[in-house]
RNA sequence: GCUCGGUUGGUGUAGUCCGGCCAAUCAUUUUGCCCUUUCGAGGCGAAGACCAGGGUUCAAAUCCCUGACCGAGCACCA
């Protein structure tokens, strides 16, 4: 399903994602995850987890992000072999700039960013250019030991001032940033590395052999080369590729759109069914595998692409469909329709499953009246097919049993409906995607519990998620 | 503006390097029929694409040229 690597090794291949946590996982960046993981089985490779969390200020780390990232990694169905923090690792990339400003790539440089910008885009160097060696330690360890605030100096990898593409003149490799960052173990830290600095030494030092980023990152590569050419190292194999886009949503597919409509109350959180987000699939019961195949499915295109969630719901029906149980459950709780049902037998009987008879029939209750759909019911007059228990007809006094063959459902058209014993009803709330439906289920839905697969007949497959005081499923998919 | 990258049915993808076996693969989608006590699953069909125009060639989705369109970067964000 994915291309091969370009110089892969069995056995050789290293790999990483390496997300900022500044909050969980939406459905798109599964894909980098889905593909790292696919492609370490494939090649019996390692799967690293970097947690690139070097900007305490604009892209601020959340404390609980990482785990929460983790988290989607196993609902993936993968599992690290090596986690690491960049915050952890600010020393190393202190050394490495040291090494830097030895070999004369690096320098320090105080032009306001506007300044330095000017002088870029005309291909000037800036005065800060050529210090001396000497100088530039110094005002580096300056830097690392705090002396001097957000904006005053940074320390610039020296490129080629008038390379043709301006964005990999010079560019920042360290800067001040005032806020501490979250995690205790890094909050004194002022002096942080860019992402383009860190990335690019972390890839070395953990052996990275093939990295995939996107396509925003294509001139990241490009300017790494830079300081890999002063180390003297080998760059690893790149692949760029585009955005994914997901269908079906109206809640933009953004760390921090959701993170908003949350605050706001718009959205019960990160896992509410109206959310892009791997926790939402989750809940809702569908199985990262499903994902994990829809998103290898997307190759690795460097043009954008959208991933129809009827893939990733077509997918997951094959994973499921075979093992989980049936059952009825009449929406519209306000709306749905109770009628009495008389001159029939007590009781239904419907398998639970119809391709495995030995696990037995589902016996409903007939005699204390049904829920049906409003939509289901038919005219006065007319009939229709109680799903396990028989043609009626719709009378002035409610259902009145025909004993009709089932042969009116092919002959005559009468349709085959589910339907709830109303006096034994289980008050049941489905959240899905669009919103909440209220209505009943038969009762032996009482008998599941939290986490278990349902398929409601002829609505949708759910995952049980609340039992108890109140039933609540969420809509996995038709 | 400068620097990159891209364009195959509604969606995604295979094929493009090394032109012919591609009247274009697979999946999803939509749809007809069959089966079925679910609008599910299953079975058998159908629909639907090589961005445009030139060129090279016996032969072009594939190579060349021009154009159009789409996207990305040009941050002391990741």
């Amino acid at each position: 399903m994915l291309p091969d690597l370009p110089n892969a090794e069995e056995g050789e291949v290293r790999m990483r994602v390496a997300p900022n946590p500044n909050g969980p996982w939406h459905i798109g960046h599964a894909r980098m995850a889905a593909v790292v993981g696919t492609y370490k089985e494939l090649y019996d490779g390692t799967f690293i987890c970097r947690f690139d969390d070097t900007d305490p200020e604009t892209k601020r780390p959340d404390l609980d992000a990482y785990d929460q990232i983790l988290d989607a990694i196993e609902y993936l169905g993968f599992e690290p072999d090596e986690v690491l923090r960049a915050s952890d690792r600010v020393e190393t990339y202190y050394d490495h700039a040291r090494d830097l400003i030895d070999a004369g790539g690096a320098y320090t440089c105080s032009c306001p960013a506007e300044e330095f910008s000017e002088l870029k885009n005309d291909g000037e160097p800036c005065p800060h250019r050529d210090k001396s060696p000497e100088t530039v330690h110094e005002e580096f360890t300056g830097m690392v030991d705090g002396e001097y605030d957000s904006g005053e100096m940074v320390l610039r990898v020296k490129t080629d001032i008038s390379h043709k593409n301006p964005a990999l003149r010079d560019f920042v490799g360290f800067r001040m940033i005032d806020t501490p960052h979250p995690r205790p173990e890094a909050s004194d830290y002022r002096c942080w590395p860019m992402l383009d600095f860190q990335s690019g030494i972390d890839d070395h030092l953990t052996g990275v052999t093939h990295i995939i980023r996107g396509i925003d990152l294509q001139d990241s590569a490009k300017k790494q080369r830079f300081v890999y050419d002063y180390f003297d190292w080998e760059y690893p194999e790149v692949i760029h590729w585009g955005h994914v886009q997901v269908d079906a949503y109206d809640v933009p597919m953004s760390t921090s759109t959701i993170a908003e409509l949350i605050e706001d109350g718009e959205l019960d959180g990160w896992d509410d069914p109206r959310a892009p987000t791997l926790a939402s699939l989750r809940r809702r019961g569908i199985r990262g595998e499903a994902l994990v195949e829809a998103m290898t499915g997307l190759g690795m295109s460097t043009s954008n692409v959208d991933l129809a969630m009827s893939t990733v719901y077509a997918n997951n029906l094959q994973l499921i469909d075979d093992e989980t149980d049936r059952a009825f459950f009449v929406r519209n709780g306000d709306d749905a329709v109770e009628l009495s049902v008389s001159g029939g037998p007590t009781t239904a009987s419907v398998p639970v499953h119809p391709d495995h008879e030995d696990r037995g029939t589902r016996e409903l209750p007939a005699t204390g009246g049904v829920f049906v759909e409003s939509a289901d019911l038919p005219a006065v007059g007319d009939r229709v097919w109680l799903k396990g228990y028989g043609c009626v007809r719709h009378t002035e006094d409610g259902l009145v049993y025909t004993d009709d063959s089932l042969d009116v459902t092919r002959e005559e058209g009468v349709d085959i409906v589910h339907w709830v014993p109303a006096d034994e009803a289980v008050p049941l709330r489905m959240r899905t995607p669009d919103g909440d439906v209220s209505g009943y289920a038969e009762p032996g839905v009482a008998d599941y519990d939290p986490d278990d697969l349902l398929q409601f007949e002829r609505v949708g497959f759910v995952r049980i998620d609340a039992t108890g005081e109140e039933y609540v499923a969420y809509y996995t998919h038709s």
